[in-house]
DNA sequence: TTATTTGCAAATCTTTTGCATGAGG
DNA sequence: CCTCATGCAAAAGATTTGCAAATAA
């Protein structure tokens, strides 16, 4: 629970530097997978740190508006996930026998965006892309 | 309320043949995006069908399970959608100002995937692939 | 000091489940 | 008939909210 502060980068986007905000994001960052809500309260909870799961939420909900992290979901769970906003964009393959989630880099999609762009008028401002499917392990 | 009826398309899933599952497939069938729970259980009961919500979850639950309607759902909300399982792949522009929701034709995935198979050793059965931003409409 | 953040409890919303009744084949 | 489907009520799980107390700047 020592890791990096994001004093800083708070700052930039007008929020105060708390020990929460900060705790919350290290185990964002330093997770492969994302995490849900109660993931994270679960970590914080077992790392000594007490706070409410309400407040695990209204911050997972304020670092998200400020594009710091990303909420999604992934197919067939009705719960959220929160990751890092990473610059460098990324996709997960879900295996739908293990539920581990891998992620991949590099992205399929940028030339069909421009190529929507042109055809349909939109203004694309992102997207997701989930692949599921067996993994390699499960294979076996 | 007076469409078709699915009654071989259940048949072949062992399913019996009710009012309910019937209007529930015609409903999503005339839909041009993907609908809630909720959206259908308002329909039925506008249409004077009497239901009750528990029945609408359970039939969707089923009707997903045989495959005949696909479950998702969309970035930033917390409920499942469903929609019919076209055997056209399809995917959706979803509009993050007006909420609209547009089907695009063509997949952009096909090689994509296949790099991913043999780089990986994953085994994929499907993807999910969202792109959001803003439509022609409330560009103007 | 003052606005923002958090804890706590309760509310809300979505989805699931147990059990008795009702309807399809 | 006999099994499967549905209604109803209640439970369960995820998330949000109001308000008072605590804290960062």
């Amino acid at each position: 629970m020592s890791g990096q502060s994001y004093k800083d980068a708070l700052k930039n986007d007008g929020l105060k530097n708390t020990k929460h905000r900060n705790s919350i994001l290290n185990i964002i960052e330093k997770s492969p997978q994302p995490l849900t809500a109660d993931n994270i309260y679960m970590a914080l909870i077992n790392a000594g740190e007490a706070i409410n799961l309400s407040s695990v939420y209204r911050i997972l909900g304020t670092l998200a508006e400020k594009r710091m992290i990303i909420k999604s979901s992934v197919i067939g769970e009705n719960k959220a996930v929160f990751e890092l906003n990473y610059y460098e964009h990324k996709h997960h393959f879900v295996c739908t026998k293990c539920k581990k989630i891998i992620s991949i880099s590099g992205c399929p999609l940028e030339e069909y965006e421009k190529v929507l762009t042109k055809k349909m008028g939109f203004n694309i401002q992102g997207h997701k892309l989930e692949i599921y499917g067996i993994c390699s392990d499960c294979r076996k």
